[in-house]
DNA sequence: AATGAATGAGATTTCATTCAT
DNA sequence: GATGAATGAAATCTCATTCAT
């Protein structure tokens, strides 16, 4: 608790030499991680792995957390490049189908690499809202509060943000918790199904909210 | 990696003095998170605050992560009477009302002592799921399954399992991302609101999935 | 350091019961010597094998030094009744055959559970001098001191008193030594008539000592 | 009794800087055991008087006993180097005097900082016999019985392995105890007078040895 | 006296991190 | 920049020993 920015890369790298040691590092860190999980990655078995002394490590990373931190970036930041991918300004005809989409493509995203997604995952809370991870998500929510407000019509009127909100929270803690528990289901389309299900419940006019078991 | 078993408490208090102890031991533990923080709570400080001795604290908790479980567990156990007192078998004539009713009592729950749930949420995922947490969660899984499919009637058949499992992670994780990214939303009327629509929205009935967004 | 007379033990039992219990204790803590060497060996389980509380342990012997340096002065002083049994005074006749005999007896006595004694003696100099022991050294000393002078005659005057505790070492050392590295040549006849021999040629005139080479 | 090998020093140091620190630890344990003794010499002492920090001294010793064990084998290997010297290949005139010598050079070198050898003799039995200190003395040993071999005859064969094995003990522990418990004898022309002959007395030719005390 | 929980000093371990070369 | 020895704070462990019941 004694040093501030744990989690900040130390400095960009300007030489390619640099840049090279430096990915060498993120997958020897990657490896190590999924090999021994966060406990038992220790710095110099990382080092070690990316055939870099400890003390070059430290020259590129200030902290274990910092290494940690950058993957969980570059994860995220491809997730917000899938997602973007599918929520650019585009003419929506049919926005089940919409979002259908964009939750399979979301699982199948996160059902990559499940094993390091889980250990990254699991330090998420800890290493807490990155700078980076945070702009990521900000321009998510509002890519998606945008596609909403275009799309959507209630009848009574809804907070959109507190709406986004939850539904990316949901979305992404129902997906992270099947790859922790429940990895066999990632990537069934049963599961892409029910997810969409949970989300177009959700985002369907409030008035039929008060009779959910009536016919 | 070399230790089985970390999280387990180590030995089951016999006499009341020990049961005391162990007791002292939790209240301090939580009291020293609250205030320092996961690293900042050393297993010294936490004896000291106790007012009991380094090895007693040892004699019952190999770890500082095994007090950390013992208070995750512990919370666990509370948030299952909860949910268990809601859910007890009753005649339920209005769905809608009851999970308003069940999200509000879990919501009011969590919104309980946030500064500590967040050290121990934040931990969670690390220390793995817990035997004890496990059957927990189980127990709520079956709980919540007899109540819908005593009160649900779907036109379409749907995996209810999968349903509750989503439904359980969803809610679960919403309400925890909210206890650490948002914890001025718990205990918002708002929030129950939302919460309860993501919920009852995807227990409609499924023919009104395909047409989400007509009138 | 801060304990004074850490290897006296506590106190004198009275009742039979008392004396039982330290006999167990005894017991028990020559069996787990044995079996666990001395740092093994620990009060606790000393104490569980005894079939006592470790409170109990303590009641009669204050310190796990004073269990040990308890056995050790039982050691020693069978030693000892068996060499005074040898030393008593008795007409003598032939001195070669007397030492002969002596060293037969010692090695003999030594051969005797050579585990616990092994254990005991490498802890005899931490122990450091036992003031039971070395009344009983003094005793056995005299005693020899006393044979020789009658058996002996030097045409060079020697300080007996060094010669007896040369004696005493050497011997109790060759045998004590060979009890740790070589337990198997403990007992052969010829182990016996080499110490012999070098007691022996010590105690032999000293005008010989000059040409010990030439016929 | 669960970690193999306390008394093996943990790594050789490969750097100047290396091998100069694990000199500085060696000599801060040499004094922090002779001014508090074997118990009350902590780990953490010794490392402050080093100057050098208690990560460090277990970089290089993975016990308190290592530490003392690799002084004890610096020490039998100072020993060695003495006999060896005397013990050289040599044209032998006068075995007596060679003995003699051999004493006086021997009690001389267990005469020098004797509180130290003291203590470290005192751990040597619970240390057990180091690999190092085994090949030390196997090869005293077998110089000693190279030069016994050339230089006597018995009238009786005797097994010289057995001879020189009696002769190392008794002599070696004669001086240990000598330095334990009387060490104001150590230096003494008489006592290295004695000693000498305790062992010409031994190696005289064997037919004196029927009439020890006839003259 | 008996019991065993509690004590607490010290040994040991472990790494993330720093720093001299 | 690169290297790896050194650092040092905590965690962890282990018992001999004490003490309240």
């Amino acid at each position: 608790m004694s040093k501030r920015n744990r989690s900040a890369p130390r400095k960009r790298p300007r030489q390619e030499r640099a840049k090279a040691t430096v990915e060498t590092i993120l997958e020897a860190a990657a490896h190590v991680l999924v090999s021994s999980g966060y406990e038992g990655a220790t710095t110099k078995a990382v080092a070690e792995r990316a055939g870099v002394s400890i003390g070059s490590l430290y020259q590129y990373f200030p902290s274990k957390e910092a290494l940690v931190a950058m993957l969980l970036e570059r994860f995220h930041q491809r997730a917000l490049q899938v997602l973007s991918d599918k929520l650019a300004p585009h003419p929506i005809t049919d926005l089940e189908q919409e979002v259908r989409e964009l939750v399979r493509v979301l699982v199948e995203f996160y059902a990559e690499n499940p094993r390091l997604q889980r250990v990254l995952l699991e330090q998420a809370p800890r290493i807490g809202p990155l700078q980076a991870v945070q702009q990521i998500e900000a321009r998510v929510e509002s890519l998606v509060q945008i596609v909403l407000a275009q799309n959507l019509e209630f009848e009574h009127p809804r907070n959109l943000g507190l709406v986004v909100f939850i539904i990316i929270r949901a979305l992404r803690s129902a997906v992270w918790a099947t790859v922790v528990e429940r990895p066999e289901l990632m990537g069934t389309p049963e599961f892409v199904e029910e997810l969409s299900a949970l989300i177009l419940g959700y985002l369907r006019p409030q008035g039929d909210r008060r009779r959910p078991s009536t016919p």
